[in-house]
DNA sequence: TTGACGTTTAGATAATCAACTAAATATAAC
DNA sequence: GTTATATTTAGTTGATTATCTAAACGTCAA
């Protein structure tokens, strides 16, 4: 618990705010399903991924191909963080909004979601 | 307590977490005399006291020339995550050794301090 | 009222950061 | 083994940010 300004500024992002609300209400969520979500490239997924990682809010599991995230709950100083955020993300109505739509990631396996996303992928390619 | 992202990322900086710190120390604190604490120059020190202020973290008061600033206790939101600020940074030994330093700025009134700092300033200046 | 001084704002600059694409890595399926 | 696929890493780019100096603003004192 020593770089707080490391801490704090991991979660000075919106889309990083948004990871940490969406594992909030699921437990687990691949990478794919948080890339999917957040909207935003694989790789900027990873990256937030990483910064939360580092921050100590979010631990990894690995499972075959798959990376599944989850948050962290060793750490006491981290736990009362995410408890306050927890609190405070409730008056964030546009956040809200956009977690009902998380919905449509979580209702399927990680395995259905990225063959739905390359089906929308190829879509969009050939119009 | 709507943006969460601009609250957490107002802690994201080290020089802001000092002054927070700092206030936590001195129930109140000239623009000088974090100006001088901090080791930047006035201008930076009043953006950092601005971005805290709209963040909501300090209040000021105007006293003639000089503006004090201090901790605002008035919205519940931030005042819990000021407690966890608090108890976190009690570890951090890096800063605790800057704080011992904190005591040179506070020992004597903001004027006193200016003649000082004034001092300083032309004896670098002519050697 | 003029000058000095504390503070803030404006403008410039270098560093940091979030985003992307492409390449690399690792695993599963054929 | 080879290919497809999930994830991460590298490298690039545009935006944001922390810092500085200089100028502006507001207040006090002579």
């Amino acid at each position: 618990m020593k770089h707080i300004d490391k801490i704090c500024k991991a979660l000075g992002d919106r889309n990083r705010l948004r990871i940490i609300a969406s594992l909030f209400l699921s437990k687990e969520l691949c990478a794919c399903q948080i890339h999917e979500w957040l909207g935003v490239s694989g790789a900027t997924a990873s990256n937030h991924l990483g910064i939360l990682a580092n921050a100590g809010f979010i631990s990894s599991r690995k499972d075959g191909k798959w990376v599944h995230y989850r948050l962290n709950r060793t750490d006491p100083g981290i736990q009362s963080l995410l408890k306050w955020v927890k609190k405070n993300i409730s008056n964030d109505t546009e956040l809200n909004l956009e977690l009902d739509k998380l919905k449509l990631v979580t209702d399927c396996s990680p395995i259905e979601l990225r063959i739905r996303q390359r089906k929308e992928k190829s879509k969009t390619l050939c119009c």
